[in-house]
RNA sequence: GGGAGCUUAGCUCAGUUGGUUUAGAGCAUCUGCCUUACAAGCAGAGGGUCACAGGUUCGAUUCCUGUAGCUCCCACCA
């Protein structure tokens, strides 16, 4: 078969994919050996793929690929996330698109829709993971709102309630304004954000004094309930007690004193709005202040603020400042910048509203999760994230779970029209237990809550329920996939999931949801900023892959991704990878022409090569499995990638390539398939298919590459490394050499050896000869008049050829090695002279250093005489 | 305001308990090669006082302290 010149992607990645599947090898049934689970991290049903997902699914394809391969019965399930807010809001912006708002419909019919949506683009994110190839079990497909996933969720919270961690109160919450709903804490981004400061004149009722104060929220001026001043401040001392007027409205207010108040903020003295504003609503509580809320639930002004009724608060902050200016209440204004709180998923400045919502009480429940991190139950790579999370876990907020959305599990509590309220998993349980609490005289019609519940209240459950831990406690399924071995995850959302749950793993199995979290970088763009959809600077993944293939993708992400770092993407990384599997399918090629040429009893020089390699190889497996140990999976690719390019292409193949119109003996032919199949196997956990479709190519098998165990290497030979290492330092050497001397590559010589290890390059002479050009090799004790010097280590060449030798060049050279050799001499020489250093240092550290010196001495005495027989 | 981290070649980054022939890779650069696996390649080369200043040590890119610059997380200064 003739083979394309370069490696086909496309056709390729789609054949091993479909037959992976049609395998079934990516299906997972619980047996009897050892199992390694993932789940991966649910994305949104609203997603498409982007960086963050390539990485993070590459590193746990790669984890998954290598635990098959080391006999792990491996189980990776894949799923989707609800995502509550964010498909809410597409769905609403959908249904707008066609002309339907959201509350003209029923939650029936808006649920329908919601459904349809899901159904149409919910799988689009998982189909893309096909095209990166991941060994994902798709039998196991799990969704945060499947069935038993859903009554999973509204079990747990009826058994929280019911332990007393789940209450109703009405608190101070993050309001978004579009989305019309709470929000957690964890879901509120703060930014910088250019304002203004305004300094607004209040004046003191029944004077003629006023008070300046200082906001850059002048349009809740008319929910003011009071000025606050420091009890300290002497400037506002006999103001204390007094009251002010609010501007345009004339309302009368208190003028407090509280040392909550920074005295050398603004004017020192702050207007109190207790119903927008979280401080001040504390301050409210602890003076006992009126609440007044001015503002609607989306966001524009209501009856309460009497003036600008029905604006939008950001047009009511401009017009309002108009009418301050006019009135001449607006002392001055000035730039100011501060944190303003966003909404994560709509992007809508928060509001802090008061409200009545759900609650969960973290800090009983986060104990034994606390413990878990802290007493290395579980192991975060890297371990620097141990401490956010503890500072996190100690200082943990009570967590509000209701949202004002149609879009999730429906909170499972009822109430009556008096306000009274039940909570049961469902209506005939609520109807119960109604009964049971409120001893009704008559029937009660009761109706559900209205809101959903956070997304993550779902997500972290998922580790368990995805094998129905909880709806279906201690089946089969679960007792050997749980806890699952390893959660590869971004650390932005160690408090929003990775904390909850450990916590609800300990809560519901009473054991760890996983035994490592291996937290990933961030990826970023070229100038370092986060790829975003908003920025629009993430590249479009499909489009990637298309281009350079899933592999190089793959190789590109992972070659440039340490554990817990940032990494800044950059397409060459990718065509690296590209090159790689170009340098790849190439050594196929070569490999392929010598099939025609093998010959049992060809003569053969490559014994050297073959052990050489060997050893490589061993070496090599060695250092990779400690690097994976260590999930230093950009390294274990390095390692790899070095060892395929350099060890086997360059030095290797070139080594054991035999001449044209030559044979190849059929050992060495044997055995040079046998080291490429190892390396593939090597790198199939980063590359699957071009791996997978050269295994097939270079012999006729009928195993496949994935399913293929790793066998351990043996103890590689130490004095054959070493021996290696030289012949690549004097084939280099002499390369240079003939460069520097304008010897063409075509151009043979006649190399002189002057060494005390004739031995040693009787073995492996042959090959030096071929890869330096020399038509013969002769060894002498003496300097080779007329010729090149080359001094390598402890060796010297002489390379004699038909070109008038270039003297001065050679002496320029050698005398800039001894400049260096002296200089190094000297460091070693101080070093070995200082008593304490001998006194103090390890003895195999003196031995080294005793055998650096007189190496020196011995190559300096080399290229002086060189020097002077030139 | 508190906490964490980063600063190594032109660029992006490795460098694992302080000593490994006086710091490695990829990309970029320079020189020579269309050598029948690969020009997406081959053979070579150049390039770094390891942010700065102190300290510990026989010895520091590596440990400690301080300084500067950058990044991230947390926190109620309107």
């Amino acid at each position: 078969m003739e083979l394309s010149k370069n490696f086909e992607h496309q056709a390729a990645e789609q054949k091993w994919y479909s037959h992976w599947l049609a395998q079934g090898y990516f299906n997972s049934q619980p047996d009897n050996r050892p199992a390694y689970t993932i789940v991966i991290p649910p994305p949104n049903v609203t997603g498409v793929l982007h960086m963050g997902h390539c990485l993070n699914n590459t590193i746990q394809d790669v984890l998954i690929r290598r635990a098959a391969m080391q006999g792990f019965n491996t189980c990776w399930v894949p799923g989707t996330d609800h995502a509550s807010i964010a498909t809410e809001a597409k769905v609403v912006q959908m249904l707008r698109e066609q002309g339907i708002a959201k509350h003209s419909l029923s939650r029936e019919d808006f649920l329908k829709h919601a459904w349809v949506w899901k159904e149409k683009y919910g799988g689009i994110i998982l189909e893309q993971l096909k095209k990166m190839g991941c060994r994902l079990d798709w039998n196991r497909t799990s969704f945060t709102m499947d069935d038993h996933y859903y009554k999973s969720v509204i079990g747990v919270f009826v058994d929280l309630y019911q332990k007393g961690h789940i209450y109703r109160g009405k608190r101070m919450i993050n309001w978004d304004v579009k989305a019309k709903t709470a929000l957690s804490d964890e879901e509120v981004i703060r930014k910088e954000t250019q304002q203004k400061l305004y300094y607004l004149r209040y004046a003191i009722e029944g004077t003629d004094k006023h008070i300046i104060i200082a906001t850059v929220r002048p349009e809740t001026i008319m929910g003011d309930s009071a000025i606050c001043v420091n009890p300290n401040d002497e400037r506002y001392q006999q103001l204390i007690g007094q009251k002010a007027l609010v501007p345009l409205i004339n309302r009368a207010i208190p003028i407090i004193a509280d040392d909550y108040v920074t005295m050398d903020f603004g004017t020192g003295a702050l207007k109190v709005t207790p119903a927008h504003d979280t401080n001040d609503y504390q301050l409210g509580q602890k003076h006992n202040l009126e609440i007044i809320d001015i503002l609607n639930e989306d966001g524009t002004l209501n009856e309460a603020a009497q003036i600008l009724v029905g604006e939008e608060r950001f047009a009511a902050r401009k017009k309002i400042v108009q009418l301050l200016e006019e009135g001449h209440y607006l002392e001055k204004k000035e730039d100011y910048t501060s944190e303003v709180g966003y909404s994560e998923r709509t992007d809508a400045v928060v509001e802090p509203r008061l409200s009545l919502q759900w609650w969960v009480s973290m800090k009983q429940l986060s104990e034994p999760a606390l413990e878990a991190v802290m007493g290395g139950e579980i192991a975060f790579i890297p371990e620097k994230f141990k401490n956010l999370y503890r500072h996190w876990m100690e200082n943990v907020k009570d967590w509000c779970i209701s949202r004002q959305l149609w879009w999730g599990h429906r909170i499972p509590a009822w109430y009556d029209d008096r306000g009274n309220y039940v909570v049961a998993a469902n209506e005939a349980e609520a109807q119960q237990a109604y009964q049971a609490k409120y001893k009704p005289e008559s029937a009660v019609v009761l109706t559900q809550d209205e809101d959903c519940l956070d997304t993550w209240f779902s997500s972290w459950l998922w580790p368990f329920e995805v094998f129905k831990g909880y709806s279906n406690p201690g089946n089969a399924d679960v007792q050997y996939y749980y806890p699952t071995a390893t959660l590869v995850t971004a650390p932005e959302i160690i408090f929003f999931w990775v904390a909850r749950m450990i916590v609800a793993g300990k809560e519901y199995m009473h054991q760890i949801p996983f035994k490592q979290v291996y937290f990933t970088g961030i990826v970023r763009d070229k100038q370092a900023r986060k790829m975003s959809k908003s920025l629009g600077n993430s590249p479009d993944l499909l489009e990637l892959i298309d281009k350079h293939g899933a592999d190089a993708v793959r190789f590109g992400i992972m070659i440039s991704s340490p554990a817990g770092n940032d990494l800044l993407f950059d397409e060459s990384s990718l065509e690296q990878g590209r090159n790689f599997g170009n340098k790849l399918w190439n050594a196929l090629k070569l490999i392929k022409m010598w099939e025609a040429k093998v010959s049992p009893d060809a003569t053969d020089d490559s014994a050297f090569a073959l052990q050489w390699m060997q050893s490589r190889l061993y070496e090599v497996k060695a250092e990779v499995e400690i690097l994976m140990q260590q999930f230093r999976l950009s390294e274990a690719l390095k390692t790899i990638y070095s060892l395929v390019w350099d060890d086997f292409c360059s030095w290797y193949l070139e080594w054991v390539k035999p001449g044209f119109d030559q044979p190849i003996a059929s050992k060495v032919y044997e055995q040079t398939i046998g080291f490429f199949t190892e390396l593939l196997q090597l790198l199939h956990p980063y590359m699957p298919f071009i791996t997978e479709e050269i295994y097939h190519l270079l012999q006729p098998r009928t195993t496949d590459l994935c399913q293929l165990q790793l066998v351990p290497g043996e103890q590689p030979d130490a004095a054959i490394l070493a021996q290696g290492q030289l012949l690549k330092e004097a084939i280099t050497g002499l390369r240079d050499a003939r460069n520097k001397n304008q010897l063409k590559p075509k151009e043979a010589i006649v190399l002189h050896i002057q060494s005390a290890e004739q031995d040693l390059y009787s073995t492996i002479g042959s090959v030096l000869a071929k890869q330096v050009n020399a038509q013969s090799i002769a060894y002498t004790d003496d300097a080779v008049a007329g010729t090149i010097s080359v001094v390598i280590g402890k060796d010297k060449f002489y390379i004699e050829s038909e070109r008038p030798i270039d003297t001065a060049a050679q002496k320029a050279e050698l005398e800039k090695e001894l400049v260096h050799l002296q200089g190094f001499l000297v460091s070693v020489e101080k070093k070995l002279g200082n008593e304490r250093f001998v006194q103090n240092a390890k003895p195999e550290v003196i031995a080294l250093e005793r055998k650096k010196q007189s190496d020196a001495q011995e190559k300096i005495e080399l290229i002086e005489a060189t020097l002077k027989g030139l």
